[in-house]
RNA sequence: GCGAGGGUAGCCAAGCGGCCAACGGCGGCGGACUCAAGAUCCGCUCGUGUAGACGUUCGUGGGUUCGACUCCCUCCCCUCGCACCA
């Protein structure tokens, strides 16, 4: 047997035992589990670092809250739609199914080899149909509520992926848009699609952030930029002849320097305006084609006039690209006193400006520049020289052509794909009916046989195509769109309660008494994507009756990026660690230490090797003591300061798993595992002292490298696994670990500083005075009285504070002006009982003979000593 | 432009009104062990100092406070989100 630690070689052995003891397996009788949920894999076919540490983050959480008494479920499964899948079988020359198959058991492998403690019998796959079924019954769902809509509409299209993508899948590139995963220019295109209604929960969605007290203000801020939340005003133009024109504006109180409406060129009434008129017609298609950034202020004047609604003038009508179609509603009247753009486009085509609002503190007027900030109205009828914060109140209140309109920038929710490996939208077109959704009992639609073909597989399929209506039994065609895969993903958290239910996509009940998610970690890449799609979910499926939360997720935790030499370690940059290649736990030690869950950090083999030391000695000292290591049974003096640090150690280690500060418990870890090393060299280490302190390191480190944990529990600790072991319990209470060992870590500083400074080659006798038990009261009445209380008074009123009248008469006035700030201290027996138990530090290192005493009053070093702060004579 | 989050000793990074010259890790220096190297252990790592002290520090410049790395304001820089957004 070696005293070296080969994780290689013991992680199969426990992991088998794991697995016997179905040691992650929810159990049955669990009532309300904490829920603990990484975002799951999209099937690439090798787990990266950021999976591990992802996952590693869940794992250790996991295991802590397990071995605090809770039942924990920590599901896995596997997104396994999506358009990487038929591009690699074209690739390889097969089908987008086997590859993904092939993927998920190579993944599957992989976590299992980094030991992460899955409750496999929960996984599930979003490909399999026994699980698309649901996205297709929840489609149907969503559609008799009204959420879903088929409507024309223009779309991204990027021509490499040849599909459509959603608004939150296009990315700004150099050069205009571009598509979120191969970067290709995005086009526009007219066609016809499938939408989920999302902004019919924009205000809930929106608002709702401010509740997620549990998500990081990151991401919340994220979400409030996308939706984009506007609130304002809807002023109505009429149109002689054309109907109205509303127009959304944030500022009512410039009505009147309205000189110009603009649409644009995507406006509904465009069309009917320049109707008939081929030169009109021609100018509005040539700046149609205008991209918005080229198109400056260019726009063509329709020649029709509206009527202002407040002063009956008469407005020129004109269609401008720099009124953008997806914002308010694609219309703006012009101010062009009031605000940039407008200024802009009147002075390009010489209409009017008309000032309206006066700058309060100089009434200089202003001819060049618009000015936007608030002021007194002019020139606006029976508003003149009402406040534009007020005005803007009183014209919403009083006019009808002017109601308030909150508007969002948020837009629905486009998930028709033109590809193959997705979910088949279940609807049917039938020349008589339209379109008709396919009845549950015929569902799931599946997907027919992958065919390689430049265009839609699902088209290539007579089979698949020709059906009939189910209403009317006429012929009809089937939906050959599928579903955008964040379909899936947006209730996979919901299948994961039973996964194996056939009757419907999860158990009510369960989900009633699991939900919400307790804590869910994953990368803040998804934070309009994916985080708004299952908060979106979540409160359409309440809606629906079939959940009763209306968010999702209690706590988000955003991980960050692992860097390598100060770029995110990918694939697509080549500087990726494999994460085996320093030992599947090592890595996971490592990752867990190194950082913050939330905070990017520096993969440097430096620092690896830290967290493979710790495993290691820890390891050594393990199998030396159940193999060699001389100890004794009767206990002396110094044991007890050992009893007290792993006491310590456990309270401290638990408060910070508790904040998810892994790295903070590792440097516990090590910190105990310091001192137990340092105890085992000064004296032979007391038989049970000793061990608790290894079983207690085992069992801390346990989350973290759960095969080390096992390891060492199996040689120092109980029977049975540590998985499934207790938090370990303090032998006595610990209130303040920090102070008692600030209290011993000061007082050696000052030893060793007094030695150095004083130059004293060789000490015989350290001695160590605490303070007479007065002080400590008098410094409980300083911190705890009030500021302008006479504490001296007090303290020479005070019946514990038993000394000469001048001696504390000085003493507490000399502290006065530190009251509350001064440090915390323990009380006086536990000072003088810390101290002494911590007496075998200094004569280890000094060599020296260490007393600890509390003298009486009058003695030279009692004289100088505070609380917290001993006498100290050396000699 | 708007909004959010940041700027801490050689590096990474904790702290977020008095426990702070500032946790921890890495690197560096000195020492122990050793034939030697590695590993491991101990100490030091802003300056000065013959008794635990003092001085100057936490992007910049102000302010609040008996007291600020910590709170408020100005400016500079970095990262991220939104943006011809009405």
């Amino acid at each position: 047997m070696t005293s070296y630690y080969d994780h290689a070689q013991v992680q199969e052995f426990w992991q088998y035992v794991w697995d016997r003891e179905d040691a992650y397996v929810l159990p049955e009788a669990a009532e309300d589990p904490t829920y603990v949920l990484g975002m799951f894999p999209y099937t690439s076919g090798t787990l990266h670092m950021g999976h591990v540490r992802n996952y590693a983050i869940t794992d250790a959480y996991a295991r802590y809250r397990r071995m605090c008494g809770d039942d924990v479920l920590h599901p896995m499964g596997w997104d396994a739609f999506g358009l990487p899948a038929e591009n690699a079988a074209f690739e390889r020359n097969t089908d987008p199914e086997s590859w993904t198959r092939a993927c998920i058991k190579r993944m599957r492998e992989e976590l299992q080899d980094m030991g992460f403690g899955y409750d496999w019998s929960r996984e599930i796959t979003t490909c399999d149909p026994s699980y698309y079924r649901w996205n297709q019954w929840l489609f149907t769902r969503l559609y008799e509520e009204g959420l879903v809509e088929y409507k024309s509409a223009t779309v991204n299209w990027c021509p490499d992926c040849e599909t459509v993508l959603a608004d939150a899948q296009v990315e700004d590139g150099s050069d205009g848009p571009v598509c979120w995963r191969c970067e290709s220019p995005v086009e526009r295109r007219e066609l016809d699609q499938w939408f989920f209604t999302i902004t019919d929960y924009a205000e809930e969605l929106y608002d709702g952030l401010e509740d997620l007290a549990g998500w990081p203000d990151g991401v919340r801020e994220i979400q409030r930029n996308w939706i984009g939340r506007k609130e304002g005003a809807r002023v109505t133009f009429t149109l002689p002849d054309h109907g109205e024109v509303g127009v959304f504006t944030t500022r009512p109180d410039t009505v009147y320097g309205a000189t110009y409406l603009a649409l644009s060129p995507g406006h509904e009434l465009v069309d009917e305006l320049v109707a008939g008129d081929d030169d009109l017609t021609a100018g509005i298609e040539a700046v149609r084609e205008l991209r918005p950034g080229e198109a400056g202020f260019a726009g063509v004047d329709t020649g029709v006039r509206a009527r202002h609604p407040l002063t009956d003038g008469e407005l020129p009508v004109y269609v401008a690209p720099y009124v953008l179609e997806d914002v308010g509603t694609g219309a703006v009247m012009g101010v062009p006193a009031h605000n940039e753009r407008d200024h802009a486009f009147a002075g390009e085509h010489d209409l009017p400006i008309r000032s309206v609002i006066e700058p309060q503190e100089n009434t200089s007027p202003l001819p060049e520049a618009p000015y936007t900030g608030e002021g007194v109205l002019v020139d606006s009828g029976e508003y003149d020289g009402v406040g534009s914060t007020v005005a803007r109140e009183r014209l919403l209140e009083e006019l009808e052509a002017i109601e308030p309109e909150t508007t969002y920038r948020l837009r629905d929710w486009l998930i028709s794909r033109q590809r193959y490996w997705g979910t088949p939208i279940p609807m049917v077109h039938c020349g008589e009916c339209g379109h008709v959704p396919v009845p549950e009992e015929d569902l799931p639609v599946e997907l027919p046989e992958f065919v390689h073909t430049t265009g839609n597989p699902l088209e290539e399929h007579d089979s698949f195509t020709e059906t009939t209506c189910p209403e009317c039994g006429g012929p009809a065609r089937r939906e050959t769109d599928t579903m955008d895969t964040f379909v899936d993903s947006s209730w996979y958290f919901l299948r994961y309660l039973s996964p194996d239910l056939a009757e419907a996509p999860f158990d009510a009940d369960a989900a009633r008494e699991w939900l919400p998610v307790d804590v869910y970690v994953g990368g803040d890449e998804h934070a309009t994507l994916h985080l708004l799609y299952v908060r979106f979910f979540t409160k359409a499926l309440a809606d629906l009756g079939l959940l009763e939360v209306r968010e999702p997720v209690e706590r988000l935790v955003s991980q960050g990026t692992v860097l390598y030499d100060g770029t995110k370690m990918s694939t697509s940059d080549g500087n990726v660690v494999s994460p085996q290649e320093y030992g599947a736990e090592t890595t996971r030690l490592f990752v867990l230490s190194a950082a913050h869950p939330e905070q990017d950090f520096e993969w440097t083999a430096n620092d690896v090797g830290a967290a493979y030391d710790l495993q290691q000695t820890l390891y050594g000292m393990a199998t030396e003591f159940v193999q060699s290591l001389s100890v004794r049974a009767k206990r002396r003096d110094h044991d007890a300061y050992v009893d007290r640090e792993i006491d310590r150690t456990i309270v401290t280690a638990g408060e910070e798993y508790e904040r998810f500060r892994f790295h903070r418990a590792f440097s516990e870890i090590q910190r105990l595992l310091g001192v137990l090393r340092r105890y085992r060299e000064y004296d032979t280490p007391h038989e049970g002292v000793y061990r608790r302190g290894l079983r207690t390191l085992s069992a801390l480190l346990a989350p973290m490298a759960p095969h080390l944990g096992e390891e060492l529990w199996n040689k120092v600790g109980d029977d049975g696994l540590v998985v499934e072991a207790d938090w370990p319990d303090p032998l006595e209470a610990v209130d303040d670990p920090r102070v008692e060992r600030r209290l011993v870590e000061t007082t050696r500083e000052d030893v060793r500083d007094i030695v150095d400074v004083v130059d004293i080659d060789d000490p015989e006798r350290i001695e160590l005075v605490v303070a007479e038990e007065w002080k400590y009261r008098v410094y409980d009445l300083l911190k705890t009285s009030e500021p302008d209380a006479d504490v001296v008074s007090m303290a020479l009123e005070d019946d514990a504070v038993d000394a000469d009248e001048e001696a504390v008469a000085d003493f507490t006035a000399g502290l006065l002006d530190r009251r509350e700030g001064l440090d915390p201290v323990v009380d006086a027996d536990r000072e003088l009982e810390t101290l002494e138990r911590a007496r075998w530090l200094l004569e280890d290192e000094f060599g020296a003979a260490v007393t600890v005493s509390r003298r009486p009053t009058g003695d030279d070093l009692t004289g100088k000593a505070r609380p917290g702060k001993p006498a100290i004579h050396i000699s």
